[in-house]
DNA sequence: CGCACTTTTGAACAGAATCAAGTTTTGTGG
DNA sequence: CCACAAAACTTGATTCTGTTCAAAAGTGCG
């Protein structure tokens, strides 16, 4: 077993950091992340297919649009989030990842990602080289099946958002996006009432087809209605059932 | 060999039209659908996995949102709509998918449909157990190779929709939709410049995040325009320069 | 052939964008 | 560790795009 904690040992030749092993099967996030379901022998030939960590200061990119498809990559810990461009320039946030998340499936249809990738604070991703991942899924069909789910669960994530864009106002979509901020928090283990936005005003509104003049001014609004508490990056929820109805409603 | 087209035979106790077998490599769609890049072998597997047709008449659903994953689906002629519905009634069109394309893959995360999928005028398509799908995509990598990158163009494809609700104005949504739409037809044979809407405005106002009222109105412009001819659902692309230019400038 | 649905077009309205100015926060280098 | 510059945020005033409401005309299915 090896983790991250441990000292390296003296002896070895373990010069890298980044290449220190963290066992899947020592993982918080197994249950999150590709192995759940996996039993404890499929656990262990994961183990060897995730052999690589990449850490990645706030601001650097995982992957560009472009790039070709070397691996997936699972959030060990951090946030991320992911940007389409057009060919004018406009760019429009996508999606934001944090803990147990896989990334990097846009590039498998033409094996080159379509999209740009980059950690909005100090992260470490487990890199996942894709034709060992194809390979050994062939094997385990409960790693093929984790696999499956996870795409789709990507490809039903998107529906929400054509929702979010599509048909909603722009206090559900604010009341939406941090009941889903809260939510995945929640599942983490995190508390679901108050955290910290990881990404900008402005990323906030890319994300959610607004400008961040108006995510400012919905926050205000929610704020005195008493909903929430934010401070800067801080959110605090207050009426989670306000913000709820905000969305069954109408 | 058999195809729709050929009479059953007298002998045979071919009772059920439905289930009259097309295989997949004698379809003309082959190289878009589910056995692109299968040698002849593997094709003739994959002719055994689907080995079901479905008819729907105009109107008809291919599954509820709810329903249990039984099968993918491919369009093998005609025309459909995806949509996803939210708790307050509010429902709102995903996707229009045309002969190839393949449906159902948002059921293989949680086993149950997340979305509404109705045929729009008469259409046949193939059904695709999903069980063994997955049993011989694990004997096959080919096929393997092929299902995963038709998931992941569904998310490529989900990140344009995107783009286009989140970041664009009402001509330039109009004139990616229908630049989209002529594209596809042409990757299937048909003229890219003249097709008919299978879809009412408030089906494209719906897939847009627009009102009815104002797909009409863009339309009526665009014809103004000399960019292109309108007749009820008859569609004729006069200049798809101008239309490009819409989307790229700025 | 008629009724329901779809589409077009106009006028008034509303919500979010844009423009603008000022404030706060953050990150960096001295 | 502090000072400063750049980035991020808030708030107000104005504008504009797309929605809503309404009415009339066209289409097509049964």
């Amino acid at each position: 077993m090896n983790t991250t904690h441990a000292p390296a040992p003296a002896t070895a030749a373990v010069t890298d950091l980044n290449q220190l092993r963290v066992a899947c099967s020592s993982c918080s996030l197994r249950e999150l992340c590709l192995p759940a379901g996996l039993d404890a022998r499929e656990m262990e030939r994961v183990d060897r297919l995730v052999n690589q960590r990449r850490k990645l200061r706030r601001g650097e990119h995982l992957y560009h649009a472009g790039n070709p498809l070397v691996a997936l990559y699972a959030v060990r810990s951090g946030f991320m989030k992911s940007c389409v461009l057009q060919e004018d320039g406009r760019e429009q946030v996508a999606g934001f990842h944090m803990t147990g998340d896989m990334l990097g499936m846009d590039a498998i249809s033409s094996g080159r990602h379509m999209c740009d990738t980059v950690a909005l604070e100090d992260s470490e991703l487990c890199e996942i080289p894709y034709s060992y991942l194809e390979q050994l899924s062939r094997e385990l069909p409960s790693l093929q099946q984790q696999l499956h789910r996870i795409m789709s669960r990507e490809i039903v994530r998107d529906y929400g958002v054509m929702m979010l864009l599509g048909s909603m106002k722009a206090e559900e979509r604010m009341a939406a996006f941090l009941l889903n901020l809260s939510q995945r928090f929640a599942a983490r283990g995190y508390s679901s009432a108050e955290f910290n936005l990881r990404m900008t005003r402005e990323e906030i509104g890319s994300y959610l087809g607004l400008k961040l003049e108006t995510i400012s001014r919905v926050l205000s609004r929610f704020q005195q209605d008493g909903w929430i508490a934010v401070r800067h990056k801080h959110i605090r929820i207050r009426k989670a059932d306000a913000l709820h109805q905000l969305l069954g409603q109408r």
